[in-house]
RNA sequence: GGAGAGAUGCCUGAGUGGCCGAAAGGAACAGUUUGCUAAACUGUCGUACUGGCAACGGUACCGAGGGUUCGAAUCCCUCUCUCUCCGCCA
């Protein structure tokens, strides 16, 4: 969520980075504006009335003390309409602050200087490029139909016990899924990130903390009985865990990394591409998130950009690095870069991270604030990335390691697979 | 699921109607002292909105929301959460 005092003071950038992601109601931000005027207003009115009725109440105590009990009911009585009015402006108020606060959260974050104007992914810019594709022979097959010829991942039994997009994951699958985890926490604890386990069911506030609600409702697994949401992504727990902290300026940046299912509806998004890992309710990742002053926030960026990529390479994986347009990016993110795969059976790409810069978006709603060494408090920047999101590895690693021996695993896999080959 | 207790500042914890934005201790920070470590002493030490160049003010906040009262951390109601015991159970 934007803060207000910002908006006011720099409308026209406002306006015109908002430009660049598409969005439409412009009328919000002038709205907003007035709205705070008049909060403002409203707030000194009630202010003052409440200092006066302060100073009244003393004085009766006062006066009750001394045994001047007459001078005591007469102002009791002159307290009487002040009183109404105190009640009537704190109405005013209430209702101004929901009114702008159901404003504000419908507007996204504004995009970065270098964040281009665009409606989708066709103008989304590739800022890198690496590798090759893979040279497959003739019988190449899509990874779908390896994991059936295999033996490793078994879609129609996750339909029996749970539903489609439940994927079974057997014997060396099964395996290539827990060094995966373990390779990428190992990688990301090299490089500093604290590994953490936590809860993959949140509260609203927490959902509320990352910007999933209210806007993502539908997109997320709902518990109704305890009011619980399973979690789309282990940024919602892992960055809610500084929600309301105020943490030292020394002790930035934070970094956490946790291992984590994520869930999600997918709602409305069935069709030829969710064919077999490309689209899933329930898969897994390992998350990076950084907490850090904003001064570093695009430096931070960079570098969680180049620590994905080099996972990427690594496990030997043709990719390339786009940097979202503003109308592919994400409500919350103010820049994201993401990183996509060949698939070269299916001959597209496919995406297995995303990093993003939410500058103090997320903050504002989290209050998560630092304080500064010379004594400030102000917001601090939230940062996280995916490194990485499973299926899509699996699915690129399967279809571009696939040999007439069958599947070779990366080099860098096999300490944690323990075999060099799916047969 | 049954019974009970509780929610106060970074932490512990006092506070049952006005002198309480809140005692005290601890932690932290700054300084003095000091051969070093430690200790001692002094000071600072919540957040938000708002007025002011500033100094310094105003208002709100003692889990959340209502109510009583001239006045509420303190009394009343509702809700939420936490803890303890019993039951069940990985």
């Amino acid at each position: 969520m934007l803060q207000v005092n910002y908006i006011r003071e720099n409308r026209e950038k406002v306006l015109e980075r908002l430009g660049a992601r598409n969005f439409k109601q412009t009328e919000i931000i002038d709205q907003i504006i007035q709205l705070d005027e008049e909060r403002k207003q409203s707030q000194t009115s009630l202010d003052n009335l409440s200092a006066i009725a302060n100073s009244s109440a003393k004085q009766i105590g006062e006066l009750m003390r001394t045994g001047n009990k007459e001078a005591a009911d007469k102002l009791k009585a002159e307290t009487t309409s002040n009183k109404e009015a105190i009640k009537s402006y704190g109405e005013q108020l209430a209702a101004l602050e929901e009114k702008l606060f159901s404003l504000i959260v419908q507007v996204p974050n504004i995009p970065n200087e270098l964040v281009k104007p665009g409606v989708g992914a066709e103008d989304n810019e590739e800022v890198y490029l690496h590798g090759e594709p893979a040279q497959l022979g003739e019988h190449a097959l899509p990874h779908w139909e390896l994991a059936a010829k295999y033996d490793i991942i078994d879609f129609e039994l996750g339909v029996k016990i749970t539903g489609a997009g439940f994927p079974v994951y057997k014997g060396k699958g099964a395996k290539l899924q827990r060094a995966l985890i373990n390779f990428f926490l190992d990688h990301a604890t090299a490089q500093g990130y604290r590994e953490m386990q936590v809860p993959h069911m949140v509260n609203e506030a927490s959902g509320f903390g990352t910007g999933q609600l209210p806007d993502k409702e539908g997109q997320m697994y709902h518990a109704g009985v305890d009011n619980l949401y399973l979690i789309p992504t282990a940024e919602v727990p892992v960055t809610n865990l500084y929600r309301d902290v105020i943490l030292k300026e020394d002790e930035l940046p934070v970094k956490n990394t946790a291992y984590t299912p994520c869930f999600r509806r997918e709602a409305g998004s069935y069709g030829a591409h969710v064919r077999g890992l490309n689209r899933l309710h329930q898969f897994d990742k390992v998350e990076v998130v950084q907490i850090v002053h904003p001064e570093k926030s695009y430096q931070v960026l960079e570098e969680m950009s180049s620590y994905v990529q080099s996972l990427l390479q690594e496990l030997g994986l043709h990719y390339r690095v786009l940097r979202l347009c503003g109308g592919d990016m994400g409500f919350t993110s103010a820049m994201t870069y993401d990183m996509e795969v060949w698939s070269a059976a299916q001959q597209r790409w496919l995406e297995v991270s995303s990093v993003s810069n939410f500058e103090t978006y997320q903050a504002n709603r989290l209050k998560l604030r630092f304080k500064g060494n010379t004594g400030k408090t102000q917001l601090a920047h939230t940062l996280n990335g995916s490194a990485l999101a499973l299926p899509r590895i699996v699915a690129s690693i399967l279809e571009n390691y696939q040999t007439d021996k069958g599947i070779k695993i990366p080099e860098a896999l096999v300490k944690y697979t323990g075999f060099e080959y799916i047969d």
